[in-house]
DNA sequence: GAGTAGAATTAGAATAATTCCAATTTCTGC
DNA sequence: GCAGAAATTGGAATTATTCTAATTCTACTC
């Protein structure tokens, strides 16, 4: 079985009808198709603008009902950097998030191997984290 | 010389006229006195509206502006916990956030001794970092 | 101390991302 | 095919934050 993480441009009608319990409407398959095909991060207006062009009918907020569902079902995640709009990633791996800040653009910055976050943390022995969110920002070297 | 990170009621009028290169206007004392008197990760709306206690004709814009001349003066901390609006944090020590979803409280989280975030990330070799926030939501043990 | 230029403050309007709402459409199980 | 539930839709509402233009303050210069 392929995970949607290595799938790289499944059209709509490429990916399952149901997924983690979430049934995928066709509204759905194809907000999730536009985040699967280009991974950059897109922001709820990017997918709309994308989207409609293979269904124009879409709405902005069904595209914002469908990213809540996905994200709620564990199939997408949202990116936040500082008060800039939220942006979704398809990729469910353990990574945060790196803003070139000449370009604007988002990468997904992964740990070194065997490096676990919250071994790092002073947190009360009992804790549990239900979320955890890395982001920086910066430049490649000059 | 006391540093602002252990002074803890600081009345405005104890607040230096100048830091860091930045005016502190009366406005900008008020403010910074509020952020540095009760450590809560007050919202821009809590400041306000501790900061009218003192200053009945303090304008919430002033209070924007003040914020962010704080911050770009390295004097206060902008926190950002997913969508929720911004929160603000005298404590310059390297730390994350933690937010407690029972109470809706921020917490303060240290690194363990010796842990420096930018040696475990893998990024490539030259890149500079220069934002860099982690923010964690969970509860305390049961 | 008056005059002045630049900076800061202010109230209120504007913006923009996101959420809400109520009506309609589409599904699902029978 | 039908009833009830779930999803979609367009548009209005919300809310945090930023912008604007007018006023006030501050620090200098004379």
């Amino acid at each position: 079985m392929i995970s949607l993480a290595q799938q790289n441009n499944p059209a709509p009608e490429d990916l399952p009808s149901e997924l983690s319990g979430l049934r995928l409407t066709k509204q759905r398959r194809e907000v999730l198709s536009v985040i699967l095909s280009e991974r950059d991060h897109p922001t709820a207006n990017d997918v709309y603008s994308r989207a409609q062009k293979r269904m124009p009918t879409i709405s902005l907020a069904t595209v914002y009902n469908c990213l809540e569902a996905l994200i709620s079902h564990g199939i997408v995640r949202q990116v936040n950097i500082e008060r800039e709009s939220s942006r979704y990633c398809p990729n469910l791996a353990d990574h945060c998030h790196f803003q070139d800040v000449s370009t604007g653009k988002i990468h997904d910055v992964v740990f070194k191997k065997g490096v676990k976050l919250e071994d790092l943390l002073d947190l009360p022995q009992g804790t549990e984290i239900s979320h955890l969110e890395i982001s920086l920002k910066g430049s490649f070297g000059q």
